[in-house]
RNA sequence: UCCUCGGUAGCUCAAUCGGCAGUGCGGGUGGCUGUUAACCACUAGGUUGUAGGUUCAAGUCCUACCCGAGGAGCCA
C-alpha cells in the first residue's frame, strides 16, 4: 500500500510510490495520455496518465472526470522540469470518489459579483489561498507579538448593552425583550482589563452598520486591540510601530511565496522598519496645503486626504494630536494644547489609508464625566466605565488595528473583500 | 443618503445610424503519446434585469422601478 502524502511534501518522496487525496483542478489530453492538474489544499501537482500504464477503466475515468471531482491517485513521484512545480506524479491507479457536477468557476476570467456569489467555491482558487495564508500569518504574528510581550488575552463581549458613540452605526438585536448591540470596539472593556492585568489585548469581530460602499469597508471586520496601563501617547506610538514592523517582517519571512503569487513587490514592504515618521495633525494639514489640496482645517481626513499624506512617505506614517472636537469622548486632551486630543492614526503607504487608530485615554473622573455630558451620552450607561477612574486611575493608552485593511495593504489588494473568507458588505450577506 | 457607471447564453464580453442575437471560455461529440489557462474540427445553448411607452421595426430611444459596481460622507 502506497504512503499517503500531501502535495506540499512530494519532493521528500521523489522516486517513491505515494497516494494523493485530491481534487481535479484542470486537465488536458493528448490522445493516449492525460495530464491531470490536481490540488489537495497544500499545493498543485501535474499527474500524468499513460494509456497502457493504467487499467482501461482508469484511463476511461480520466475522460469522465470533471473539474473539482474528488479523486485518490496512486503513482510514482518524479522530478521533471517540464512540470510547473518541478515534480509530477506518474499515475498507476486512480480511485474516483465523486464525479463533480459542472463546476461554475472555470480557469478563465470571471467578474467580482459572480465570484462573490460563489465565495464558498472561490476559496479553492490559488490566489485566494495566497491571500488567506497571508491573513493567517498576520494573525499569528499579531498574537505572537503580544503573547511574547507579556500581554494577557482578555477578549471583549460581542453583545453590548449601550451605544458609546451613537447608535446609527450599530447593529441592534433583540435580547430577551431589550435591545443589545453588536460591538464596534472592545476598547472600553480593554481599559477594564488593563487596570486588572496591566497589559492586555483582545482579538475578535466587530460590526459597523455604516452604509459605506468603498474598497476599504466591511460591515463585519476583525480588530486586534491592545491596552496598556501606565502608558502615554509616545509609548503607544512606540508599541504600534514595533507591532506593525513585526507583522510585516513575519509575512516577508514566512509567506514570500504567497506574496510572489500575488505579484506583491517585497521591496516596498522591506522598507517598513522603525522608526516610522510621526507628524502632528497640524503638520499633516501643512502637507495637504503644500500639495495645493483643498482641505478644511479642523475636520477629519477623508480617503483622498489620507492618500496624499501617506504618499509623502515610503513607510507607515503616524499622525497624532487631532482636534479634540472630532474625536471620541474617551480621548485625553493634550495638556500643552487642550484643543488637541492625545490620539494617533497610523496611515499605511500607497494610499491604503488608516490601519490603526488609538491614543491615550482620559483618566480624570471629573473631566470624563464632563465629556460624556458634552457628547450628549447617557451617563448611567457608563457607570462601570467611570468606576475605572474611581479606583486607582492611571494614565493608559491603546489602539486598534483592523486586520482586513492590514491584509489588503500587505498583499497589495485593491479591495478588502478578498481579505476575509466570507466578507460581509452592505449589499452582501451570502454565502 | 447623494453622485457616476452598469445589467445580453452557465461565465466573459460584442452587436456601427433603431434594421437577421454574435465571439471566446465552459458543456457535448470526435481527433492527437509531453501538454503548461494545450490545440484542431463539429455541436447544443437566449423571455437582452422588470413593467410600460415611442416606432413599420427596440438589446439599442423615452419613463418608472429592481439589482449590482465604483466613489462621497463616516470609519479600522
Amino acid at each position: 500500500m502506497a504512503q499517503r502524502v500531501y502535495i506540499a511534501d512530494v519532493a521528500a518522496h521523489n522516486g517513491k510510490e505515494v497516494t494523493l487525496k485530491a481534487w481535479l483542478y484542470n486537465k488536458r489530453s493528448s490522445g493516449k495520455l492525460w495530464f491531470l492538474l490536481v490540488r489537495d489544499g497544500t499545493g498543485i501537482i501535474q499527474s500524468v496518465v499513460f494509456k497502457g500504464g493504467v487499467s482501461e477503466e482508469t484511463f476511461q475515468a480520466c475522460d469522465e472526470m470533471t473539474q473539482e471531482s474528488s479523486i485518490e491517485l496512486t503513482g510514482t513521484v518524479s522530478e521533471d522540469k517540464r512540470s510547473v512545480g518541478g515534480y509530477e506524479l506518474q499515475v498507476s491507479d486512480i480511485k474516483v470518489l465523486q464525479v463533480a457536477q459542472e463546476y461554475p468557476i472555470s480557469p478563465k476570467e470571471h467578474g467580482t459579483t459572480f465570484l462573490m456569489d460563489h465565495r464558498h467555491l472561490w476559496l479553492r482558487s490559488s490566489r485566494q489561498h495566497a491571500i488567506l495564508r497571508v491573513r493567517h500569518e498576520i494573525v499569528r504574528a499579531c498574537r505572537e507579538f503580544f503573547d511574547g510581550g507579556g500581554f494577557t488575552l482578555v477578549d471583549a463581549p460581542v453583545f453590548t448593552p449601550n451605544a458609546c458613540e451613537g447608535t446609527s452605526t450599530l447593529f441592534d438585536t433583540d435580547y430577551f425583550g431589550s435591545t443589545a448591540y453588536l460591538t464596534q470596539s472592545g476598547q472600553l472593556y480593554m481599559e477594564a482589563g488593563a487596570m486588572a492585568f496591566g497589559k492586555v489585548y483582545c482579538f475578535g469581530p466587530t460590526f459597523r452598520a455604516e452604509k459605506s460602499k468603498t474598497r476599504r469597508h466591511l460591515t463585519e471586520f476583525w480588530m486586534i486591540e491592545p491596552e496598556v496601563a501606565y502608558l502615554d501617547l509616545a509609548g503607544d506610538m512606540d508599541l504600534a510601530e514595533e507591532f506593525v514592523e513585526h507583522i510585516v517582517k513575519s509575512v516577508l519571512k514566512n509567506r514570500s511565496k504567497e506574496l510572489e503569487a500575488l505579484e506583491r513587490d517585497p521591496g516596498l514592504l522591506e522598507k517598513v522598519i522603525r522608526p516610522f515618521p510621526r507628524i502632528s495633525y497640524d503638520e499633516a494639514c501643512e502637507i495637504l496645503r503644500k500639495k495645493d489640496h483643498e482641505f478644511k482645517y479642523g475636520g477629519d481626513f477623508g480617503g483622498t486626504d489620507e492618500t496624499i499624506i501617506s504618499e509623502a512617505f515610503d513607510k507607515p506614517v503616524m499622525v497624532h494630536r487631532y482636534p479634540a472636537e472630532i474625536k471620541a469622548f474617551y480621548m485625553k486632551n493634550d495638556p500643552d494644547d487642550p484643543s488637541k486630543a492625545l490620539c494617533v492614526d497610523m496611515l499605511a503607504p500607497e494610499g491604503y489609508g488608516e490601519i490603526i487608530g488609538g491614543g491615550q485615554r482620559e483618566d480624570d473622573l471629573a473631566i470624563l464625566q464632563e465629556k460624556i455630558r458634552k457628547h450628549d451620552l447617557p451617563m448611567e450607561a457608563f457607570d462601570w466605565y467611570l468606576d475605572l477612574r474611581k479606583y486607582g486611575s492611571v494614565p493608559h493608552s491603546g489602539f486598534g488595528m483592523g486586520i482586513e485593511r492590514a491584509v489588503a495593504w500587505i498583499c497589495g489588494l485593491a479591495h478588502v473583500r478578498e481579505t476575509i473568507p466570507f466578507p460581509r458588505l452592505m449589499h452582501r450577506l451570502r454565502p
